[in-house]
DNA sequence: AAATTCGCTGCAACTA
DNA sequence: TAGTTGCAGCGAA
């Protein structure tokens, strides 16, 4: 027998003599092996609740008894066995019931239903695979330590020789780093013709210093350069590069939906098949409106999937490209191309500069990833989602798996997904109150000091113990009263999801202080702050989980009761703040803005202690920051405040703007700045400034001196083309694009122009690089104007003001 | 395929 | 033609 340490990277199920195998691709450490392992002791299972706890052995008898005829094969199932488990609150016995394969469950289901003792059915509806996982509680996030032996490979799933089959699996206390695998990143080039799109070229770099480009075409000398003759070729080149590098991970910035979508077209197109994968396996597309790419035993790791569905929200830019992300996350972008630009260069003959320019995205995307790869592995280790997983999971898929791995290890039985009519039914039951919202009064402010609730939502979930299982009406002398409600939560035992929300609660507060006392420059800071980044984000996400009507957790009324719990606790600061001599201008859900007036930061700071020992559990208010002046604005119809919108600047001069145009994708950037501009010039009070600036940028748009880039708006299209009603103007320039033959696709981001063309704006907008003018009056009036006044307006300057030292006729 | 609600605004389409 | 309504998008938290 052998004892190695491992990576695990991939996970699979084979079959043989009719009982299916969890099935492990791993990376051996002390030689960089890559090897195919199976366990030949786990079988899938779920479990059988009796009707009546007294029925448990009548039960477990029944269902042994169960016996299916389905062509010449007699279904039954393989073993059972009496476990008890926490169910809700209470601690039950039921029967565990193994089967052979994961796909019998179906042929017994409706027979175990009919069974005299019958009660429930529980966790039917989780993969083999993750099971495994969660049972064993390992993951990509962390090494395991392997007992094994050597053997034949006995499934003919896989063209391998050997195989390990493990004796046991453990997970080792110790973090999985980039450099323990190698990873590779590959970018394709494309060109349109007739319709058609072609593979031009391919480039690919990888963490061992290996990197290079294929292309179509007459040959360039440049290094690590080559060239081939037809695309059936560069097909050949990249599965040949791809087996000689051997990567454990495969970085793709939207190789679902592209790269490896055209490559496995392109493959079946020349009827192709090579083995991309481990043992013999090609790529395998899955999933119809969100496609993925997996290619066995090795993880095609899709950034754009992770950056667009859980990192989005951390990143302070207005699209996901790989040049945006990658400078905001790595300060590296990409090097300025455009697909017309390629295709020009191409019909030129002319590839040195597209060779450069796709050998720096598959750069970029490689430290892109490597950057980002203990935001992964801690994910990874916390949810046990494989890293594949993580690529491509959602907050909801975050929370539902880390649930999964915490009923598994404190034996707790864990809700089915709902049936389809219960997630109707849920659907039908609407939106519950939300947060609340201070509506400030319009105008400039001096010496604000900004205090909020640190984790709000999971801090009243511990504190006020919400669970599914501890809601109860019965509220007498309780604590947990919810404040709008009529009902409450157990004060014990402690509900399941509040001590799994603890549980990571308790481990973040670890990591800070390891954040803390680590310096700043050391390779062990950004892992911890990844672990951190990665608690943070799953205990945040639990709130929206309870009230998401796909979850197995989900109750209304606790979602609900979050929120209640969190307007009461707002207003109550809002109420003592002022009792106290403060004068509240703003809050929105966990915040509140107070005026220092003839009081000190120390004051407020004094005020924020005295309210913290008076808040139960672990909820607490924090201080934000002290800002020497800030801005509210007016709504635009009527004449009170706008919530969601401010900006503040502390006494270092740096500027925090929330909800206006300037942070907004869908404003041109000459309007953005503009207002910036404004804004910075009124925080620093300098009103008359701000006008004439104003005034500058009208000028120059009217004498057509603006640059076409600062004039595109850019708006997302949100869902297929065909299921609008209505013809927004970036909707009307996604039609004329596919009437052209182009692309387009939901998600997409449409950039346009308004150009001076007659009509409604619809009619005048043009996808900015065909458009050949722009409508200064539309500029003027729509964007630039608009985004000022919100500011300038509420300081009681007026349109007419703006326009005068410009030489503007009327405008309409 | 899959975390929540609150809020602002532009534009097209409708109504009188 | 002016006013209103609803859709759509995007941000704050």
């Amino acid at each position: 027998m052998m004892e190695d340490i491992f990576v695990i990277l991939d996970i699979d199920i084979a079959h043989n003599n009719n009982l299916s195998y969890i099935v492990l691709v791993m990376k051996r450490l002390r030689d960089k092996k890559r090897m195919l392992f199976y366990d030949p002791n786990y079988r899938q299972y779920f479990y059988v609740i009796p009707n009546e706890q007294n029925n448990i052995y009548k039960l477990k008898q029944e269902i042994e008894h169960i016996n299916v005829a389905k062509g010449d094969e007699n279904i039954k199932v393989l073993d059972t066995e009496i476990v008890e488990r926490t169910y809700g609150l209470e601690k039950i016995k039921c029967v565990k019931v193994y089967l052979r394969k994961p796909s019998h469950y179906l042929e017994l289901k409706d027979k175990i239903k009919e069974l005299p003792s019958y009660g429930k059915k529980i966790e039917k509806d989780i993969p083999m695979t993750k099971n495994y996982l969660a049972d064993k509680g390992i993951s990509s996030g962390r090494k395991v330590r392997v007992k094994y032996i050597v053997e034949k490979n006995p499934f003919k799933e896989f063209k391998i020789s050997e195989i390990g089959k493990i004796i046991e699996i453990k997970e080792e206390n110790e973090p999985v780093r980039s450099d323990d695998l190698i990873m590779m990143a590959f970018d394709i080039e494309t060109v349109q013709d007739n319709g058609k799109e072609n593979i031009i070229m391919f480039s690919y770099s990888t963490n061992t210093n290996k990197q290079g480009v294929i292309h179509l075409g007459s040959s360039v000398s440049l290094q690590n350069t080559i060239s081939v003759y037809s695309e059936k070729e560069l097909i050949e080149k990249l599965s040949q590069i791809i087996s000689e590098i051997d990567p454990d991970i495969i970085f793709t910035y939207n190789g679902d939906e592209f790269d490896f979508e055209l490559l496995k077209r392109k493959i079946d197109m020349y009827s192709l098949s090579y083995s991309f994968g481990f043992g013999g396996k090609g790529i395998e597309g899955s999933g119809r409106r969100s496609k993925s790419y997996r290619i066995f035993g090795r993880v095609h790791f899709d950034l754009y999937k992770f950056v667009s569905r859980i990192l989005a929200p951390t990143l302070n830019v207005e699209v996901l490209s790989l040049d945006a992300v990658a400078s905001e996350i790595i300060g590296e972008g990409k090097k300025d191309m455009s697909f017309e630009r390629i295709s020009d260069l191409w019909k030129e003959n002319d590839l040195r500069e597209v060779i450069e320019y796709c050998l720096n995205d598959s750069k970029i995307t490689l430290k892109l990833g490597e950057y980002l790869f203990p935001t992964f592995t801690s994910l990874s280790d916390i949810t046990k989602l494989l890293l594949y997983d993580i690529s491509r999971a959602t907050y909801g898929t975050l929370v539902e798996s880390y649930g999964i791995r915490r009923g598994k290890k404190t034996h707790v039985l864990i809700p089915n997904k709902p049936k389809q009519e219960e997630v109707a039914e849920r659907y039908y039951l609407g939106e519950y109150e939300g947060a609340f919202v201070y509506e400030p009064k319009p105008g400039l402010y001096e010496d604000i000091v900004v205090m909020d609730f640190k984790s709000l939502y999971p801090s009243i979930i511990i504190t006020h113990n919400i669970d599914p299982f501890t809601l109860t009406y019965d509220c007498e002398d309780n604590p947990n009263k919810v404040p709008d409600y009529d009902y409450c939560f157990l004060t014990s035992p402690k509900g399941f999801i509040p001590s799994a929300m603890e549980h990571i609660y308790n481990k973040r507060i670890k990591v800070k202080e390891l954040v803390k006392k680590t310096p700043k420059d050391s390779k062990e800071y950004m892992f911890y702050k990844a672990e951190d980044y990665a608690l943070k984000t799953i205990l945040n996400s639990f709130y929206g989980y309870l009230g998401y009507i796909n979850s197995r957790w989900y109750r209304r009324e606790c979602a609900q009761a979050a929120t209640s719990f969190g307007r009461y606790y707002i207003k109550k600061i809002i109420k003592e703040a002022e009792a106290n001599g403060f004068k509240v201008i703003y809050g929105d859900t966990d915040s509140v803005f107070l005026l220092l007036g003839n009081k000190t930061v120390e004051d407020a700071l004094r005020f924020m202690e005295k309210i913290n020992s008076s808040l139960p559990g672990i909820i607490k208010l924090d201080f934000q920051g002290y800002y020497k002046r800030g801005i509210f604005v007016r709504k635009k119809e009527g004449k009170i405040g706008a919530k969601k919108r401010y900006a503040l600047i502390d006494k270092d001069d740096n500027i925090t703007i929330r909800g206006f145009e300037r942070v907004r994708r869908d404003w041109c950037k000459l309007a953005k700045d503009t207002q910036e501009i404004v804004l910075k010039y009124v925080l620093k009070g300098d009103i008359n400034k701000a006008k004439s600036f104003v005034r500058e940028v009208i000028e120059n748009l009217k004498r057509g001196k603006v640059k076409k880039e600062d004039l595109i708006i850019y708006v997302k299209l949100q869902r297929s083309l065909e299921t609008y009603e209505s013809l927004a103007p970036h909707i009307a320039v996604a039609k004329r694009l596919k009437n052209k033959g182009k692309e387009v696709f939901s998600g997409m981001i449409i950039p346009y122009i308004i150009t001076s063309r007659p009509g409604k704006i619809s009619d005048k907008a043009e996808i900015y690089y065909l458009a050949e003018d722009y409508d200064a009056d539309y500029y003027i009036n729509n964007q630039v104007l608009p985004a000022a006044l919100r500011v300038l307006e509420s300081l009681g300057i007026t349109k007419e003001e703006l326009l005068s030292g410009s030489k503007q006729k009327r405008l309409f």
